[in-house]
DNA sequence: CCGTTGACCAGGC
DNA sequence: GGCCTGGCCAACG
């Protein structure tokens, strides 16, 4: 299993409406944050996994989304229900909690 | 094998 | 509340 799998497994698991952080990830699965969006970057086909389900502590998204901005991803989100605050997500009420 | 590079996060100013 | 710094760890050259 290499890691990128290993982060991939995670997120893959993330419930329609929910989001989780890289580093929430990157505790579960046993990896540093850097490495969650590491395999992110190296998803950026976006095919494989819903990246766009996973964002920043803040709840912020990232500038260099795959799927071509925050723009994009916010979008997406909000597709699947996500609310928004300014221009962050509503991590109160989204944030996968385990 | 070593140095650099990140879709991060927390702390200090 | 924005910006910088240190720590973190796998992938790349």
């Amino acid at each position: 299993m290499n890691t990128f799998e290993k982060v991939y497994k995670v997120v893959l698991k993330i419930p329609r409406g929910k989001v989780l952080t890289y580093g929430n990830v990157g505790i579960v699965v046993g990896v540093s944050p850097r490495v969650v969006g590491y395999a992110m970057h190296a998803n950026k086909n976006g095919k494989i996994v819903p990246c766009h389900r996973v964002v920043f502590r803040d709840g912020s998204l990232t500038e260099g989304y795959a799927f071509g901005g925050k723009d994009v991803q916010r979008k997406l989100l909000v597709n699947e229900g996500i609310s928004f605050i300014g221009d962050k997500v509503d991590l109160e009420s989204h944030l996968l909690r385990g």
